[in-house]
DNA sequence: TTTATTCATTGCAATGATACGATTAATATT
DNA sequence: AATATTAATCGTATCATTGCAATGAATAAA
């Protein structure tokens, strides 16, 4: 059905698995990379850097905003784009807490 | 189009991509977590602890599996699986250095 | 005001992902 | 051998994602 059934899982999980949709595709991750490179971007320049059309950067800028992992703002005909580094921190915590699942050193069974 | 142009992205950025991808569904975060939690664990199992059809787990064991996370042995007419430890630490320093960007604290600027 | 610039939105085509019923393959059990 | 159990695979339906051309909206520059 293309559905996931959010439903039958926990919230944590959810979330975790909707930022890491976010990073699911390379251009959101260079995005991302050049935003935390460089401060602050116009949209303008990230088409020049990553290689993809407008529309399809503003689409993926679009997601990373719903997010809330960046921030943009209106300067003159320009936008200004930057990450929010307090969701960003607020993210980081969640999924790091998913990745160190292991920290207990285990044998693997199989 | 539906696909994504990894050609114009760097090798870091497609594996980020390929490995976050993995954990965008819910299922895939909780099967993880399960394999965490006791260690080992049969598909059936999984069927009954996630709650989606047979199929479907045996579809997102599937993807875990060929990104290396997980490891499954035969065992009579059963499955035992099991997290890839070597693979699953492998992913995190990957996945660790890209949320870990922001280290000197920045101002967002807009 | 006219033109240019910048970016968002819309609409479309193509591909990917999700979910599951039905089936198949393999081993265990009787 | 016949049956049961377990899990993979196939086929199919449905929705999501990706990418871009075309267009629209807003401000800046002439």
């Amino acid at each position: 059905m293309g559905l996931a059934k959010t439903e039958i899982f926990t919230d944590t999980q959810n979330e975790i698995a909707l930022f890491a949709k976010a990073f699911g595709h390379p251009a959101r991750v260079a995005i991302l990379q050049h935003l935390f490179k460089i401060d602050a971007c116009f949209c303008g320049d990230l088409v020049k850097e990553i290689g993809l059309a407008q529309p399809t950067i503003s689409q993926h800028l679009k997601e990373l905003k719903y997010l809330g992992l960046i921030k943009g703002t209106v300067e003159g005909t320009s936008v200004c784009y930057c990450v929010n580094t307090e969701k960003w921190k607020e993210m980081r915590e969640l999924m790091q807490n998913f990745l160190s699942q292991d920290i207990l050193p285990k044998e693997d069974c199989c």
